[in-house]
DNA sequence: TATTGTTATACTCTATAACTATA
DNA sequence: TATAGTTATAGAGTATAACAATA
């Protein structure tokens, strides 16, 4: 704490430090995102599809279901992505012999080949998005959003159920 | 490839730090903006309708087109989200003099008022989703993101006019 | 009966273009 | 002519419930 936050109330301090981190995230998300639409269009992939992608190179096949509470997205919301992705032949779906009701999802390798080109495309986006942080800044954010998101996707199992307030 | 990955690309270094810092973001967005979304709907306000409320608190009255950057929400899609305010007396808008083309956007007592509401059910849902970082992590990443907010939300007037590439 | 994937549907959010009134 | 706000519309994202196949 150099020069910068002095005093510390409830939440907020700086006027320039204008509000709620939440609503921060929140906004810079959607900006991220339509940065992100706007460069990959050309490949042919939308935002979600790429992260879908990204997610099946890093931590190879896996079901629908553990695929969508990955990325954060509904069942039903993920057959369409998937249908999407299958036709393109960028991923594979096949029955889990152990379980058949589970399709076991798996990155193709022209899946494979076309993230070379993802990643080319996203890391300009980024560069260009998270300019005002040096390296060393980027890393502490990546850093920290880590954190968060692995302590968010536990999205309590109590409160899923039942108890009070649903949602 | 046995069970840990071992190969490192050119951003990520760890397995646990996924993937790209943008993706995480507007991962991360969503979903705050959905917990918040859930938080607020017995208050009667949807997100974006509460950042509107919370900068026009913080920065005082302004035209909507001034509102609309702020926010980085599209002057079109701004007009029925002010006409719901303003149909709640949430906000006042009225005719400027010195140029009555703009509408000067201001937050009434009652909206004044409802936000103190809104604070306590922000802070619940923040409280939670930041459960992972301390006070002073938090603080860090509200700094962090808010530079990048000030940097990014000059969307390059080169880029917007039309020079070769749009979106 | 519970779970996995699927389908259908409605609702929100976003992006775009055309219109008006003022400048 | 250019700008501020408005309107209308199409598209993408999301949430929900119901269903078939399998456990």
């Amino acid at each position: 704490m150099t020069g910068a936050i002095a005093e510390t109330t409830e939440t907020c301090s700086e006027p320039e430090l204008l509000q709620h981190a939440g609503f921060l995230l929140a906004q810079l998300g959607r900006a991220v995102t339509r940065q992100y639409r706007c460069a990959l269009s050309p490949i042919g992939l939308k935002p979600r599809e790429t992260q879908a992608l990204l997610r099946l190179r890093a931590d190879g096949a896996m079901s629908q279901q553990a695929l969508g509470a990955a990325l954060d997205i509904d069942a039903s919301n993920l057959v369409a992505l998937l249908n999407d992705l299958e036709a393109d032949s960028l991923i594979s779906r096949r029955r889990d012999p152990e379980d058949r009701r589970r399709h076991v999802v798996e990155i193709s390798k022209r899946g494979t080949k076309l993230l070379d080109e993802v990643e080319r495309a996203a890391a300009e986006v980024e560069d260009r998005f998270f300019a005002a942080l040096d390296q060393d800044e980027r890393a502490a954010l990546q850093g920290l959003l880590a954190r968060v998101a692995r302590s968010a996707d536990v999205p309590s199992p109590a409160e899923m159920s039942g108890d009070g307030a649903n949602c």
